[in-house]
DNA sequence: TCAGTGATTAGG
DNA sequence: CTAATCACTGAG
């Protein structure tokens, strides 16, 4: 049985919301029309202005604004001049949350899937909760999930550095 | 190990 | 306007 998950999914805390993400399924739909659906690995999540590693910890700009409306909306981003960065805005409105999808079955990295999947700037905004070109579906596995800390957060006090908010398939 | 790459951001 | 920074990757 597949369901697509929706936006109560989405509107729970990103702690809730992100370690039940690794086995969920990402979908596109590419541009003939050819839909590709690949098991999500490893995410990392990113919680509220007080969480110094999130982009939203420095308040509202236009860059990470979309992080301030409900769950379910795409929130892409450059990073290094190269790389689009893939995440998913979880909570309700006004409170700032983010999933980093890191990586997808045979492509793990963030950077390195979106590229495979052709995601870039065009998507930031986009519902995939009610979106047709990209959104997530669960196929019922049932998977045991590790965590770890996140990824290249250095600039991030001990606190946020340390904390364990990445999670993956094992 | 390390350079590439350009949008974003804070600060003047 | 300027300059520093960056939730990364692949080549060597």
């Amino acid at each position: 049985m597949i369901i697509r998950l929706n936006r109560d999914y989405f509107s729970r805390d990103v702690l809730e919301v992100a370690p039940t993400l690794p086995g969920k399924f990402l979908c596109v739909s590419g541009k003939e029309g050819i839909t590709g659906k690949h098991m999500i690995t490893d995410v990392e999540a990113y919680r509220g202005e007080e969480d110094e590693a999130c982009h939203a910890s420095r308040g509202m700009t236009h860059r990470n604004k979309i992080m301030y409306n409900k769950g379910g909306f795409v929130y892409m981003y450059l990073i290094y001049g190269i790389y689009w960065m893939l995440n998913i805005v979880t909570a309700e409105k006004s409170i700032p949350q983010a999933v980093l999808i890191r990586g997808i079955t045979n492509y793990e990295g963030p950077g390195r899937l979106t590229k495979f999947l052709n995601l870039d700037g065009t998507y930031y905004g986009e519902d995939v909760c009610e979106s047709e070109r990209i959104w997530i579906e669960d196929h019922g596995l049932n998977i045991d999930v590790g965590r770890g800390k996140r990824i290249s957060i250095d600039y991030a006090g001990s606190y946020w550095r340390d904390i364990e908010w990445r999670y993956y398939v094992i």
